[in-house]
DNA sequence: AGTTGACTTTACTGACCGGTCTACTAGAGG
DNA sequence: CCTCTAGTAGACCGGTCAGTAAAGTCAACT
């Protein structure tokens, strides 16, 4: 049964959805209240702000993805390099479903909204920002291993999992802009390319 | 002096700078006419919505992309592969140059507005896509090149472009959202990996 | 001189923006 | 039974949104 604050989590839950189907600023507070079933003071009640709600929206996200994306793709039940390309995959089959769903391929959450929002609001900017980072320590662990057990040369392992991770957002924004989840298997099988050292002049 | 049509011409560049200043639903009608020194009316007059204005700038912009940034890493005054880490490199200083100016590094105009506007509207996003795919044209011929040339082994040129392509979008955002265009120097310099053919398990 | 039509100006529409305010309800603790 | 408080309800604020309408200006052409 919902709890008191079980309106928090509808609010939440409401904004996450919506902003990620569209845009921050083309969803409003008034819509976030209709579509949670939620009258605007109670809103306001809980979030002194459009912005505060976005921040704990992007909280919230960000413990999803450590948990179920980025937990089960690196876990250490595969070899090193294996587990980046399910990583990949993992991107694929998500976006997949989603455009299955919608019909539209929302791409990354985070990446949407550090677009729109990196030059606008520094404490968006900045939690993103983290989460980034935080979402590269396991590429890079992951890399470390891989370069210990002799499966890659010596490489950088902590320049490498930020060329990784960029390189995945860029896909995600392709795939995006296309509007077709089948660029992020094609061109997540480059993935790991980034991580070989050049042998060419 | 101004010609008649100027006035076009100066609410085109209103909207452009101020739009990717910031973001395509942040900035109203009323602010580019403000900026541009034009009514309402006028503008109206000349443009019959804002999105069809945003058209108009994406198409200039295009143009000048083509011209001055892949025109110009893509000639061939120098080897192939030395005109892809070119490219990179122009992006750092072109990024560099823009967050020196304002204090902001705004990322890739198309990539933002194509982040924000895919799933809202099926003209902007069209409209990018087509310059993405035009963009990965000369990234494509110049791979051809050096296959060629012996520079590199038979790899597919289309898919690397497209990967090569993506990775740029890639750092362009985690750039922008570390507001930190140093991260274009230090990624950009892993691209040309993405075309080299993984040799390990 | 008269007319046309491109361009500008200005006032306006109705809807919506984020946010505030006050009144109300319901349940827990005394 | 009373009070206190967390939460809810919804009217309301000034301001802005994209877009419209209509009147006015001015230069080119007949």
């Amino acid at each position: 049964m919902d709890t008191t604050t079980d309106t928090r989590q509808r609010i939440i839950n409401s904004a996450r959805d919506l902003v990620f189907a569209r845009s921050y600023s083309e969803v409003g507070v008034q819509e976030i209240c209709r579509t949670a079933g939620v009258q605007k003071g109670s809103f306001y009640h809980f979030f002194p702000s459009k912005r505060d709600l976005t921040l704990a929206v992007l909280d919230q996200l960000a413990a999803y993805f450590r948990n179920e994306v980025l937990g089960k793709a690196f876990a250490k039940d595969i070899p090193p390099l294996q587990r980046i390309n399910r990583f990949f995959e993992m991107l694929y089959s998500g976006q997949s479903a989603m455009k299955a769903e919608s019909g539209q391929l929302y791409g990354c959450p985070f990446g949407n909204l550090a677009c729109e929002m990196s030059t606008q609001d520094e404490a968006i900017r900045k939690k993103i920002d983290h989460f980034f980072q935080e979402a590269e320590q396991p590429i890079a662990e992951t890399l470390t291993e891989a370069v210990e057990q002799g499966d890659l040369p010596a490489i950088d392992p902590v320049a490498s999992a930020r060329a990784i991770f960029a390189y995945a957002e860029g896909i995600m924004l392709v795939a995006k802009t296309r509007n077709d989840p089948e660029v992020l298997r094609e061109l997540g099988s480059h993935a790991l390319q980034l991580v070989i050292p050049a042998t060419v002049p």
